[in-house]
RNA sequence: GGGCGCUUAGCUCAGUUGGUAGAGCAUCGGCCUUACAAGCCGCAGGUCACAAGUUCGAGCCUUGUAGCGCCCACCA
């Protein structure tokens, strides 16, 4: 058998093979007992809510992955776990669509059930296609974010923030989703602009019955307005301060203050503040110490204060109230105006503020030190670090993280029956699920009570995904509540890998954690990936429908060429999915394997690897520096974690370099026919070989990383049994400069070697037609007569560059041109 | 409105500390040659978005302008 018999590399039979051979060989496994350098890797754990793979997803994770398999060549003991996030609202969203249900309409048992079903199905999916992409994580280190372990680390967190006050239970007014019903983070939220109607409404003074006109775009708010506010600077009003206005059809006063960020320019300078219209009017209802008129339900109903509008959806009642508002004459104006609406991002749906008793996770007082955390933390590419920056500057809440949904990592925590106090489960309990058991403790602790009630809600999914380091680390409370480590050694990661989609998210959330639990960063380095867009250079989405499918790339493709479309993205910035590249890709995959079939062909069957430096010819000399110089040049790429240049490094001197130049030079050499064996001695046609061999085996180690099954494949059928190494290339050893001195005596004194060949290259051409014919002449009339042609052709380039490179006597005629070429 | 990124050949993109503009693809011309025609050799193609400044010298540094993309933002 040989992996190199076949005339064409068949990827599909490669990919089978080759995956199969690292899972059984353990090539990706992490050794805990391992005397190499750790390096762990946070990487993301894909939410389990997306039927669709697309070429994005292919793209981030590839780009990470190329750097952690050149850590593990470059000698790491590597630990790289791959999870699923598997609950929350993500995943409830996903099955809530494809079942056509909603949380209403289902008992919570038979929806987690469904739940369960789909994320063992979607997770199955990724799954294989992150083997089938050649991702080389340690499967046997998997995780989920709904599994016990996961789940004890998740109520661990909660145990640890209420010891040390930074998780309280509080009745806010917050943000609440009426078609998910539950409460959203800042992070849930996204604004976006539609049209809407700005309404001129009129008040009266309840003194004197003039008329105070108000503009709003939420006229259905009007019975939960509690005060019109004006700028204090407003000429218009200053006598009306400390008066009443009458509100119009509910027919209740509301007092009109002044504060400075009402807006003289806008509307008439007059504005109303409800119960809650926006995050303004809780501020100013905070402030002034404003009544309360909450009219809003949970599911977005109106209640009672609505008067004859109560029952009404707040989706229907606006046009009921403005129909009213038009037939009394209270209605003075209206114009249509661009309307910037926060929307929950999973559901679409305006985000409405109603108080309620929620667990809160303390950001607000804590900024600062979350600003310090990210400038110690290493940014790759750097300017990342602001989005995050601006993101914590701009926090408004605190993080809310009781989520009124089924399907996600319980809270530890009872209430009494009577007085309603918290009971929050002991850390040896954990994990639990209050639902299914009562607390430790008989009576309650503050007012003796026997009866508990469990919490219901569940976290926010960021509340355990924000803890990955720390539930790969297996850090968790012990029965004493101090944090401890099953994994020891492994927090704080080396490397957070991620999207920059996710830095207000996922990012921030983690810095949080680690600062507040472990006072520590989670990660060293954070390296963040673009997008990968479709064709036209368009975000892709479901919506549009403009995903190509991975999964058909790497079956037409192979799995090496979409890697390579991959790494030809910079690091950070926005990648189209381009099928030429993927191509590309392929052709360059062909160009190896042929290559190497090449070598494996010329060699001889007594090949030994080695060879006699005096025996080195200026070529061989040549191609070692160069090879010398591009490992120097990957090498400076890969430690600023820039894949993509490192890539083109590799690539360009391969092709240009190996295989156009040198394989061409030395190809008769090789051959080493009765006829030109008076040419060159043995020595010089076995160094020949041998530094062949040896810079092909170097750069096939050096694309390892980013094309995995080729450079596999070529390993196993060739290098391997010639060159030597361990069971896989994967593990092979990443190459150091070989032998300083090689080749840089010669490029030092002439730079002149690439002009060399570039005047050759003219030389040949120039002749071309010449030589064509002849050639083909000589193999019309027999192989002798070709080869000794070739022959000659090949002693005029090595004798040229041997006169450069050394004394510029030799072949004066190339001198001549070469002294004549433009000065560099 | 604020922040960040981008703008370089027909297309997709590289260009590290300022020192005569690069690659791949496409086009065009030449080549079936014992690794590879999925290949090889070559030609051509650019006011580096625009403007000003610093400098002996700017794709790169400074300022401003425009366009595109993303993030953020309470104008009800």
């Amino acid at each position: 058998m040989s992996l190199l018999d076949a005339k064409r590399y068949d990827h599909q039979e490669a990919e089978t093979l080759w995956s199969q051979f690292w899972e059984e060989q353990g090539i990706y496994r992490y050794d805990p007992q391992s005397s190499k350098p750790l390096f762990s890797v946070d990487t993301p754990p894909p939410y389990a809510s997306a039927a669709h793979l697309h070429v994005g997803h292919a793209m981030s994770y590839s780009q990470a992955e190329i750097l952690i398999r050149q850590k593990r060549m470059a000698g790491h003991n590597i630990f790289y776990p791959m999870g699923f996030d598997d609950n929350g609202l993500p995943t409830e969203r996903y099955v809530e669509k494809k079942y056509q249900i909603n949380k209403s309409k289902i008992t919570r048992p038979e929806f987690v059930e469904l739940c369960m079903k789909e994320t063992k199905l979607v997770t199955e999916s990724y799954r294989h296609f992150w083997r089938m992409l050649g991702i080389s994580v340690d499967w046997s280190l998997e995780y989920s974010t709904i599994s016990p372990p996961a789940v004890h680390v998740a109520q661990s967190s909660f145990l640890d923030l209420v010891k040390k006050g930074l998780a309280v239970r509080k009745k806010e007014p917050i943000m609440w989703d009426v078609s998910l019903q539950t409460a959203l983070a800042q992070a849930d939220i996204e604004a976006i602009e539609r049209n809407g109607q700005l309404n001129d409404v009129a008040f009266h003074s309840a003194d004197t019955g003039e008329e105070l006109v108000i503009s709003t775009t939420r006229p259905e708010l009007i019975p939960a307005c509690v005060a019109l506010f004006c700028n204090p600077a407003d000429s218009r009003y200053q006598h009306l301060l400390g008066k009443k206005a009458k509100v119009p059809l509910f027919d209740y006063e509301v007092p009109i203050l002044t504060d400075d960020s009402v807006d003289l320019e806008f509307g008439t300078g007059l504005m109303m503040v409800c119960t809650f219209g926006d995050p303004e009017d809780i501020a100013k209802w905070h402030k002034y110490k404003l009544d309360t008129r909450v009219i809003l339900n949970e599911r977005g109903i109106l209640g009672e204060l609505a008067g004859e509008f109560a029952g009404e959806h707040v989706s229907k009642a606006r046009a009921k109230v403005l129909e009213k508002l038009e037939e009394q004459g209270f209605l003075k104006g209206q114009k249509q105006t661009l309307q910037r609406v926060s929307v929950a991002e999973r559901s679409g749906t305006p985000v409405e503020y109603i108080p309620h008793l929620q667990w809160f996770i303390s950001l607000m007082d804590h900024a600062d030190a979350f600003l310090k955390r990210a400038e110690e933390l290493n940014w790759f590419p750097d300017y990342f670090q602001k989005r995050y920056d601006h993101w914590v500057e701009g926090l408004k809440w605190d993080w809310c993280v009781s989520r009124q949904r089924f399907y996600g990592v319980p809270i530890p925590v009872w209430y009494c029956g009577q007085c309603d106090a918290p009971i929050v489960a002991e850390p040896d309990e954990l994990p639990i699920d209050p639902t299914s058991q009562g607390p430790k403790a008989k009576t309650c602790p503050h007012c003796g009570h026997g009866e508990f009630r469990a919490e219901q809600d569940v976290f926010d999914t960021w509340m355990t995904s924000s803890l990955t380091p720390q539930i790969n680390s297996g850090l968790k409370l012990d029965a004493e509540g101090n944090w401890k480590a099953d994994r020891p050694g492994l927090f704080p990661m080396n490397i957070r890998v991620q999207g920059f989609e996710i830095i207000r998210t996922w990012l921030f959330y983690t810095v949080v954690k680690g600062h507040f639990h472990q006072d520590s960063l989670p990660w060293k380095d954070v390296v963040i990936s673009g997008w990968g867009l479709d064709k036209k250079g368009q975000k892709i989405s479901k919506s549009k429908g403009n995903y190509e499918d991975p999964v058909e790339i790497v079956q037409k493709y192979s799995a090496d060429a979409l890697r390579y479309w991959s790494a030809l993205g910079t690091l950070g910035h926005d990648l189209r999915y381009n099928e030429v590249e993927v191509k590309n890709g392929q052709k360059l995959l062909n160009k190896i394997y042929n290559s190497t079939r090449f070598l494996s062909m010329s060699l001889g069957e007594d090949y030994q690897h080695g060879w006699d430096d005096a025996a080195l010819l200026p070529v061989d000399r040549w191609l070692l520096g160069g090879s010398d110089q591009v490992l120097t040049q990957v090498q400076a790429a890969f430690d600023k974690y820039d894949y993509s240049n490192a890539l083109r490094a590799v690539e360009r001197f391969f092709w240009d370099a190996y295989c156009d130049n040198y394989l061409e030079m030395i190809k008769f050499r090789l051959w080493n026919s009765e006829d030109n064996a008076t040419n060159y001695t043995d020595a010089q046609i076995q160094a020949g070989k041998a530094v062949a061999v040896e810079v092909l085996f170097r750069l096939v180690k050096l694309f390892a990383p980013f094309i995995p099954f080729i450079t596999e494949q070529v390993y196993q059928g060739f290098f391997k049994e010639k060159v030597g190494g361990p069971v896989s290339v994967h593990i092979a050893e990443w190459p150091e400069p070989l032998r300083q001195g090689y080749g840089e005596e010669d490029l030092a004194k002439g730079t002149k070697l690439d002009e060399v060949l570039g005047v050759i290259r003219k030389e040949k051409i120039e002749n071309q037609i010449g030589i064509a014919t002849k050639i083909r002449a000589a193999h019309l009339s027999g192989p002798a007569d070709y080869v000794a042609l070739c022959r000659e052709f090949e002693t005029e380039i090595a004798s040229a560059v041997r006169a450069v490179a050394f004394t510029l006597t030799e072949a004066p005629e190339l001198s001549a041109k070469i002294e004549a070429m433009p000065k560099g």
